[in-house]
RNA sequence: GGCCCGUUCGUCUAGUUGGCCUAGGACGCCGCCCUCUCAAGGCGGAAAUCAGCGGUUCGAAUCCGCUACGGGCUACCA
């Protein structure tokens, strides 16, 4: 596990084939971190060689999630459809050097050659028939127009080992790796010639990628040793699994990136939480911000087994990181969710909500009636236990006449005047507040009353509980 | 089937040079306190014989082996 005396230079290589979901996400910004903490470049490759799972505009969705999450990248994003001829050009040299070679087998003939091996019971793995197609007829082949494929040559013998940072040593037995295809007969290449060709080129000296690339590490290994360029170190990171313990899906209800926005959580609280997926800082420190994680960051501290997404964790971080927002800064991204309402409106309701929130999305419910008017009342709601509604509306009723004549509308006369108030007419002080949150919000549960009542302001509160008397009336 | 990885409370994890671990923290759950409802906050609790078995050792969650289970890869997908 020799330190790279390179500069530190990573990446995040999404293919386009879809939104950017948790385990991605959190493969970015384990980059990110590593990248931004040795003071190095996080580097941004889209991997569309795949023509066919190809998806218009889903570039634009990962960078959009990635900026969202802040995990920026530096320099101009490599875009690999635009590298064809690098990699043909990569290719050729490799069967140079013997490295590789055509493969002429069509798509039935290796189906076949599965089948039988099935049957068999043996090993799906190419055959090799073409591997010893002499250098001059496979040229004249090709120029022939005949459709090949690129495939790798693999060493008959020996291991090869990879010294992982997160898996530690793996060791492979050669003879169990394949020929696998290099360059496609559509002339694409694929992931391996790709990632080994744009690694190199982009000066990548750390790759940290999902573990369903350590199967194939040692191809490519042999890949950039068939190159003769530096080999650079290895992180393979762990799945991020649903509760049931498979490949985090949809139907977790774990969502894409983006959707965690649409649902009212902060960024800075879903970093914190998918940093925690599989990586811990060893202490007991629960909430670290981006700074603190880029401070804290260490791969060898990467769990090396699958993390299952605790999605109540996550309710529980954006909580804290809504209470830590300053209250001006939580009034912007409130309005910002709630379309038609001026932040102005928004800011001195804030301070009652602030501590009560856990998503972004819950604002608009909980505010509500601080904008509008209870519409309607359920007299099983306004009416305290052994109440009836006689004795309800004679209470609000004094209720309306104690606050007429305050002078000072603040807390401290509001609350002082209705605890009077409820001695006063032998009510217990909760059924008094009750009564009156009913009668002033239309709801049950709700912010502090007498401060929403500050807040709403004399005349307001005392039109709605006119409402709410004049609503107490034809039950009568 | 073959290859590879993994396995500490329900979940995320601490633990990593074996003894200070009668295994610590967090989320969630339960109870109490606070209290005008709901939260937040405070206090307390239940919860892992460290997957199992066999070694090594005076001593193992920590080292070795086997088994079981889980996962990944096994495409002209990434």
């Amino acid at each position: 596990m020799s330190e790279s005396p390179l500069p530190v230079r990573v990446r995040y290589a999404p293919s386009p084939t879809g939104a950017l979901h948790l385990g991605g996400a959190r493969t970015a910004l384990f980059n990110f971190l590593f990248a931004r903490q040795r003071r190095g470049q996080f580097l941004l490759r889209i991997e569309d060689t795949d023509r066919a799972r190809l998806k218009p505009g889903s570039q634009e969705q990962i960078q959009e999630a990635l900026g969202w999450l802040g995990l920026n990248w530096d320099e101009q994003p490599v875009v690999q459809s635009q590298r064809k001829e690098i990699y043909r050009g990569a290719a050729d040299e490799l069967i140079g050097r013997g490295a590789a070679y055509r493969c002429f087998c069509t798509p039935e003939r290796l189906e076949l050659m599965r089948a039988e091996q099935r049957a068999r019971r043996q090993p799906e793995r190419y055959d090799r028939r073409c591997a010893t197609i002499p250098p001059e007829e496979s040229a004249r082949r090709a120029a022939a127009g005949e459709p090949f494929v690129v495939r790798q040559r693999m060493p008959a013998e020996g291991t090869t080992s990879l010294h992982d940072l997160v898996m530690g040593t793996v060791v492979f037995r050669n003879e169990t790796l394949d020929d696998h295809v290099l360059l496609k007969s559509d002339g694409y290449p694929t992931y391996h010639l790709a990632f080994a060709v744009d690694d190199h080129d982009s000066r990548i000296s750390h790759v940290i990628r999902g573990d369903g690339w350590l199967p194939s590490a040692p191809k490519h290994l042999l890949l950039i040793e068939a190159f003769q360029w530096p080999v650079p170190a290895f992180a393979h990171l762990p799945l991020v699994l649903g509760p049931d313990r498979k490949p985090l899906a949809k139907r977790h209800g774990a969502k894409d990136v983006l959707e965690y926005r649409e649902a009212g959580y902060l960024p800075e609280a879903i970093v914190n939480w998918i940093a925690f997926l599989g990586w811990s800082p060893g202490t007991e420190d629960e909430i670290l911000s981006m700074p603190d994680l880029i401070a804290r960051f260490s791969i060898d501290k990467v769990q090396p087994s699958p993390a299952i997404a605790n999605l109540e964790r996550l309710d529980w971080l954006n909580g804290q990181y809504i209470r830590r927002l300053s209250p001006d800064e939580l009034a912007r991204r409130i309005a910002s969710t709630m379309g038609e309402v001026p932040v102005e409106r928004v800011r001195p309701v804030v301070p009652l909500v602030q501590e009560r929130l856990r998503t972004l999305a819950e604002a608009p419910d909980m505010l509500r009636f601080f904008f509008t008017r209870p519409d309607g009342y359920r007299a099983d709601q306004l009416l305290p236990k052994g109440k009836d509604v006689e004795a309800t509306a004679a209470a609000i009723d004094a209720c309306e006449t104690a606050l007429q004549g305050l002078t000072e509308w603040a807390h401290e006369p509001v609350e002082t005047c209705l605890r009077e108030l409820a001695h006063r007419i032998g009510w217990a002080s909760r059924d008094l507040f009750m009564a009156l949150r009913v009668a002033v919000t239309g709801r049950t549960v709700t912010p502090p009353l007498i401060e929403s009542m500050v807040v709403l302001g004399k005349p307001e509160v005392l039109a709605r509980l006119q409402r709410a008397k004049a609503a107490l009336k034809p039950l009568n």
